[in-house]
DNA sequence: CCTCCGAGCGCG
DNA sequence: AAAGCGCGCTCGGAGG
């Protein structure tokens, strides 16, 4: 039932209708409302369809008028209409924006969103395929996880206390941006969940032999492996020797004669004694094989693709963060796995020294903009003769943005200060705050967690008369540990969200590119209809049918690492998506810093595998 | 049997 | 060499 309005929806905002929170039958009944805004966020139509009607009605409603989607948490609606072969071009995430809202300096009062706690979810990793059919069933089955409620009145009231907040900001308009830029995070992170990365199972098998040998039987350690550990236990002159614990290697390393105080890396490299070699080789091979080895194969990667899960605004600084799969942390060393589908290419980009320069945008430091105007900043400041060589660049700018303050770094920080007055200003003034308990916030409102109960405590204590040497080395510390938190939230939150800016701009880019034509009558933008029912996948089992129906035909984004993004397209448009990438790359920057004199170059490869260096 | 924690190491 | 920020994952070991 619907009663169509003249006007075009400025904002659709997506909901459980009231019938449904109680009866809760399931596979059919489920209804959904749709409750249509107009600029103002006035209410100016009301629609009542079935979940399975949800697709269609969205499609429609893109090729009308693009209204932006209100979603209580898009991993809750959009997976499902990705499925359906439904992509949208824009929406906003009250679950996202909320814990933005709810912290953020820029809004005056926080106090009504903040209150609605229901809210405040915290990170919600999207939902596997299987429950992702079932669209009511998430909060059931997962009932230990504090959700959001996904009904159309909680909507529309947070909606409206979020709007009311809005009102209040010093700033509205960067606030506005960052709200939007996050909202598209959640829809890449969700397309890029749908599309899954490429994946060449049988080049990760064959790294996998390569360093451990064959495949064992289950459970059984590789071949490799129990040869490298036969040698470090004939070195050690430890038969029985456990080179899986670290406790009981420690025990044997001792009995050896080998003093070390741990069993890390750095720390065993300090010795050469003729166990070390092969037990580091060891320890190497143990990390691949637990980490990304054949079960990790097993589990994360079907039909050619890896699909992890990320969860945008998963960390405070406004990063992602990963739920299952480890998306952030695959070894280069498997970077060769990543690979084309046949007559497609991955266009690999990243930015060289993204954070430094979000630095020097904010600050609008004229000086750091131009050591890394057009060139390797790092460099720059060896041209600029503020250091000597790269290596030490890079020590200092690290160690000026995460607040070292001993050895090389410490040493060479304050060069920086000499040469970078208003960069140097900006973080050390945040660190400042932070040690005095303060907040501090993004280029675009973003604001930093106030320290725990814990922090305070520890604070207090050092301040009262009786306090002694220890609570107030504890306090000190404590106070050094915030104040090198919240120098980092600026700069490592500013660059989210640039990066956040990049993939938003991104992503519209590369649905404007055409589909390839794969004998079906195509369309050429994929938000105007481009439905399941046409894909290449269920008409001729198309290489490209692990993507669905939404990314099977077109340049899409496959994954994402803070500052770094890999394209799948086919060839003919290669180019084209390494141009759209480019042109993201430099809207993004003047969007978010204007004509500040700062670039963001990228280093961009076009290849059919993605392996880097 | 379960959950929690630190060590260690992968990523930026 | 690590140092100084932010994460996730796996394992062994400890405690329930």
């Amino acid at each position: 039932m619907t009663n169509p309005s003249a006007a075009v929806p400025a904002w659709c905002v997506i909901g459980r209708a009231p019938d449904s929170a109680l009866g809760g039958v399931r596979g059919m009944g489920s209804m959904i409302a749709v409750v249509d805004l107009d600029d103002a966020r006035q209410r100016i139509g009301n629609h009542h369809l079935g979940a399975d009607e949800l697709p269609t009605f969205v499609r429609e409603r893109e090729a009308q008028g693009r209204p932006r989607w209100v979603f209580s948490d898009t991993p809750n609606w959009y997976p499902a209409l990705l499925a359906a072969g439904v992509q949208i071009e824009r929406c906003y995430d009250l679950r996202l924006t909320h814990a933005i809202l709810m912290r953020s300096e820029l809004v005056a009062d926080r106090n009504a969103v903040a209150s609605a706690e229901e809210w405040d979810a915290g990170p919600v990793s999207a939902p596997t395929a299987p429950e992702a059919e079932a669209l009511f069933e998430v909060t059931e089955r997962r009932s230990h996880i504090k959700t959001v409620p996904h009904d159309i009145e909680s909507a529309l009231a947070e909606f409206a206390r979020q709007s009311t907040a809005l009102q209040t900001a010093s700033d509205p308009g960067r606030l506005r941006l960052l709200l939007a830029a996050e909202s598209a995070g959640g829809l890449v992170a969700a397309e890029m969940q749908a599309a899954g990365v490429p994946w060449d199972i049988a080049e990760h098998d064959r790294i996998l032999a390569e360093e451990l040998g064959p495949r064992p039987a289950r459970d059984a350690k590789p071949a490799k492996m129990l040869a490298v550990a036969e040698q470090v236990r004939a070195a050690l002159g430890d038969p029985r020797a456990n080179l899986d614990s670290h406790v009981k290697l420690l025990h044997s390393l001792h009995a050896a004669g080998i003093n070390v105080a741990s069993t890390s890396k750095w720390e065993l490299q300090e010795s050469n004694h003729a166990a070390i070699a092969p037990l580091l080789e060891y320890k190497k091979q143990s990390r691949l094989l637990s980490a990304n080895g054949w079960a990790w194969l097993d589990e994360w990667v079907s039909e050619g693709r890896y699909r992890p899960v990320y969860v945008p605004g998963g960390v405070v600084t406004g990063r992602w963060a990963a739920s299952g799969g480890g998306a952030l942390q695959i070894p280069r060393q498997l970077r060769p796995a990543l690979r084309a589908d046949p007559g497609w290419r991955l266009i690999s980009a990243d930015v060289a020294q993204l954070e430094p320069r979000a630095l020097a945008a904010m600050s609008g430091d004229r000086a750091m903009a131009e050591a890394g105007r057009g060139r390797d900043l790092y460099s720059g400041l060896v041209d600029e003769g503020i250091v000597a060589t790269r290596q030490e660049a890079k020590i200092a700018v690290l160690g000026a943005m995460y607040g070292s303050t001993t050895g090389d770094s410490g040493r060479l920080v304050p060069r920086l200060r000499t040469s970078f007055p208003a960069a140097m200003g900006l973080v050390d003034s945040a660190a400042e705050v932070g040690a005095a308990g303060g907040v501090v916030s993004t280029w675009l409102g973003r604001t930093s967690p106030v320290p725990g109960e814990g922090w305070r405590r520890v604070q207090s204590a050092a301040n009262q008369f009786d306090a002694t040497p220890a609570d107030e080395n504890r306090a000190r510390r404590a106070a050094g540990d915030q104040g090198r938190f919240t120098r980092n939230f600026v700069v490592q939150g500013t660059a989210a969200e640039w990066a956040l800016a990049w993939l938003a701009d991104l992503r519209l880019r590369l649905s404007q590119l055409p589909a390839i034509d794969d004998g079906n009558p195509g369309t050429t933008s994929a938000v105007d209809g481009d439905g399941g029912t046409t894909s290449a996948g269920e008409t001729m089992g198309h290489v490209a049918d692990a993507s669905g129906p939404v990314f099977s035909r077109r340049a899409h984004l496959v994954f994402f690492l803070h500052d770094e993004v890999i394209v799948h397209a086919p060839a003919q448009h290669a180019e084209a998506a390494a141009e759209a990438i480019r042109e993201a790359a430099a809207s993004a920057g003047t969007l978010l810093f204007g004509n500040a004199p700062v670039d963001f170059p990228l280093d961009l490869t076009i290849s059919e595998r993605a392996a880097k260096d």
